[in-house]
DNA sequence: GTGGCGTCC
DNA sequence: CAGAGGGACGCCACT
């Protein structure tokens, strides 16, 4: 159930005085659908008796901040068609207003022309919290609020818990909100001297299931995934989250850093919400939240259903204007939450005593490396530390400096040691040192402390608002980053195991961004390179050189496979000697051939910076946008990077795209099996485990979804690989 | 919290 | 002329 939208409401009644007619007769329910559709309220006399009919007082937002408050108004008008209104409105006019409007006018100039008003500063205005807050502790008040949640038209929903883990949190409260400013909170586990009587859990989550695991109650969080996951670890499957203020932020404007709640009350709402800390302390002095007191608790936690539900009238209206990135909130990431919340309640099974193995192996030749290095050095110093390292390489030893950090010091990083290898015998240890203390402290003793003590598994969390690309990531831990460059890194993969009986099966995409750069370039020369289903690398480096493909040498195809890769990340030529070890005008050499071979390729780079000059962002094949605010900054490091990323970030981004309808693709055919688990999701590949009888059958289902995920101009290939673990996948 | 470094796609 | 490879997460040292 959806509430309608705007245009819907203004198109039944025609005018907007005959909708607020409307909306007075019949009371909540229109002025309900009204918020959703109208968050807004400019102070226009017309707008004023919306306010007076509607308890909701949502501060105002972008639209006000950039223009004045009659020109906000004309755009929502015509943004929702609504000509009777509109006409009337220019009769009048649409005088400038003072105040911040004016303000934000004026810092509209220096981006505001080129769309990057999108966005602004925190509105000045908050609304006029709290609501109505009601503490539930008694059967007959859960019970009267039980119709409520389920006559919602979108009921906000928030679980307090006792840990940032899901996987290890307790529920200690559930609050939830049916309209701006009537929320409630239910504790369910308060505990602390003089603590009121409250439900218990069971009790409490026997009454909510029915109507969390209804797939037809439209249901809203702000990233739901979390409360999902708890839910599940308390035996409540929930259904039907259609909306999560979050997501809805992200897919309207990834470039803002945070998607968290408090920063978009602040930054959508004006609102400073309670933090966290304030109710329960922080660091050492903290206290578990079901010590908190239960008008505190309230207050926090009926707040965070509140401003939920009041994030969602703000944000998906706006999503709703722009039909494109609507798509990419509704068909992709929204039904992208449960997917990843399964994957992450299933885990990954680890080996955890190939983990110690491979550990105590890695500490053993540390220890020699060690010695030898202080042999070496004449002394004993912290290998771990860059400015030792600087102090012992550059000062004592006086090695040349071939490397500087971006803060001008010394470098000591691989390159660095590389460059002076031959020189000195020091450099090789340390190389060798930290590649394996890299090994052992990242990945074979975190990994191990990562594994779950109830399931044997590790749980990562991914993260869907904080790629600006539209990129999943990875933590607690990552595992987007297991190694599998070296042989010894790659043994690390030995330990993610299926469990008897079973396998785990790797499938990721060939080359996924190559053919979006072919896909949207339309060179014609790249498509036939990727159409031919041969080696890519060895076809560019044969046009490229103008010989036959047999004929090309390993460096020859290295470099083509160098160039291939570092233009899609904006490589210079500079950058691309600097990759293949050559000099520059031989970089520059292979550059102007490739051009002159895939003229289609320049053409698409210089189209796509242009573009995003014009527009101040660039859009995946989708319609996922994503904004470069500096690609209008006067310092030239800053602008030339933004031009890179917006070269960039259609192709990852169209990438991540396809990779996540793929996932939704997959999961609806494997919804129904119980010999297969989809794991991880690297980027361009998924890892599932699959029961050993069940191999082939998957292995197709999967190459057809994930094959069939988009339709570009060159096919889709999926290479897929089965082993006992993930190594032997590979 | 920042800088340096290194892992992945 | 200067600068020169996109997107992440996480370890360690150091302030």
């Amino acid at each position: 159930m959806r509430p309608k939208t705007a245009a819907k409401w203004l198109a039944e009644y025609g005018t907007l005085e005959a909708l607020i007619a409307a909306a007075d007769k019949i009371g909540g329910k229109i002025g309900e659908n009204l918020r959703t559709a109208l968050p807004r309220l400019p102070l226009s006399k017309d707008l004023v008796t919306i306010r007076i009919n509607t308890p909701l007082e949502v501060g105002p937002t972008d639209l006000h901040q950039r223009q004045s408050d009659n020109e906000a108004l004309l755009e929502l008008y015509r943004r929702y068609d609504f000509k009777a209104a509109l006409k009337e409105l220019e009769a009048g006019g649409a005088a400038p207003t003072a105040g911040s409007a004016g303000e934000a006018v004026a810092d509209r100039g220096q981006s505001g022309e080129r769309g990057q008003s999108h966005y602004s500063d925190p509105p000045p205005e908050a609304f006029s919290a709290p609501g109505e807050y009601e503490l539930i502790t008694t059967r007959e008040a859960l019970d009267a609020w039980l119709p409520r949640l389920r006559e919602a038209s979108v009921l906000a929903f928030d679980t307090e818990t006792t840990s940032i883990d899901p996987m290890r949190a307790q529920i200690v409260g559930v609050s939830f909100a049916v309209e701006a400013g009537k929320a409630a909170y239910v504790p369910v586990a308060h505990d602390y001297p003089g603590a009121p009587t409250q439900l218990s859990r069971d009790e409490v989550l026997g009454a909510l299931k029915p109507i969390f695991e209804d797939a037809s109650i439209a249901k809203l969080g702000q990233h739901a995934k979390y409360d999902i996951n708890v839910l599940s670890t308390h035996g409540v499957n929930v259904r039907g989250v259609a909306f999560d203020s979050m997501l809805e932020s992200y897919v309207f404007n990834a470039t803002t850093t945070r998607h968290d709640m408090d920063s978009l009350a602040t930054r959508y709402l004006g609102y400073t919400t309670i933090k966290y800390e304030e109710v329960a302390g922080k660091g050492a002095k903290s206290i578990p939240f079901g010590q908190v007191d239960l008008d505190t608790a309230t207050r926090y936690a009926a707040e965070d259903a509140d401003v939920t539900l009041r994030l969602h009238q703000a944000l998906y209206p706006q999503l709703q204007a722009e039909p494109r990135l609507l798509k990419v909130y509704e068909e992709i990431e929204m039904p992208l939450v449960p997917i990843l919340a399964k994957m992450e309640q299933r885990g990954v099974l680890i080996d955890i005593d190939e983990l110690r193995r491979q550990s105590q192996q890695l500490g053993k030749r540390m220890v020699e490396l060690q010695k030898q290095a202080y042999a070496s050095a004449g002394h004993e110093f912290n290998m771990d530390s860059p400015k030792q390292l600087q102090a012992v390489l550059f000062d004592e030893l006086g090695l040349p400096v071939r490397v500087k950090t971006p803060t001008g010091q010394p470098s000591t990083n691989e390159e660095a040691l590389e460059a002076i290898a031959d020189a000195h015998e020091l450099p090789r240890k340390l190389l060798e040192y930290r590649g394996l203390a890299k090994l052992r402290s990242t990945y074979t003793d975190k990994l191990a402390s990562n594994v779950n003590e109830r399931t044997g598994r590790v749980h990562t969390s991914y993260h869907q608002a904080v790629a600006a690309t539209g990129r999943l990531s990875s933590a607690d831990p990552n595992l987007q980053n297991i190694p599998i460059r070296t042989e010894e890194g790659r043994r690390i993969r030995q330990a993610f195991i299926a469990p008897p009986g079973w396998k785990i099966m790797a499938a990721d995409y060939s080359q996924i961004e190559l053919r979006i750069m072919a896909h949207l370039s339309g060179d014609e020369g790249l498509l036939r390179a990727l159409g031919n289903g041969g080696d890519v690398h060895r076809a560019t480096a044969a046009e490229v050189f103008g010989i036959p493909p047999e004929e090309i040498t390993a460096n020859q195809r290295s470099a083509a496979k160098a160039i291939n890769f570092g233009l899609m990340y904006g490589m210079s030529a500079f950058g691309l000697a600097r990759q293949l070890n050559i000099d520059r005008g031989e970089a520059s050499d292979y550059m102007a051939r490739y051009f002159a071979r895939y003229p289609g390729v320049r053409d698409f780079m210089e189209a796509t910076r242009s573009q995003a000059h014009r527009d101040g962002y660039v859009e995946t094949l989708f319609g996922r946008r994503l904004y470069l605010e500096e690609l209008a900054s006067r310092n030239q490091a800053r602008r030339a990077g933004a031009e890179r990323a917006a070269v960039n970030a259609p192709m990852q981004g169209t990438a991540a795209d396809i990779i996540k309808r793929a996932m939704i693709a997959v999961a609806a055919w494997i919804e129904t099996r119980d010999d297969v688990h989809m794991l991880m999701q690297v980027h361009d590949e998924l890892v599932f485990e699959v029961r050993e009888d069940a191999v082939e059958a998957v292995r197709e289902g999967v190459i057809e979804r994930m094959s069939g995920a988009a339709e570009l101009a060159v096919p889709l290939i999926v290479d897929v690989g089965v082993g006992a673990n993930w190594h032997e996948a590979h």
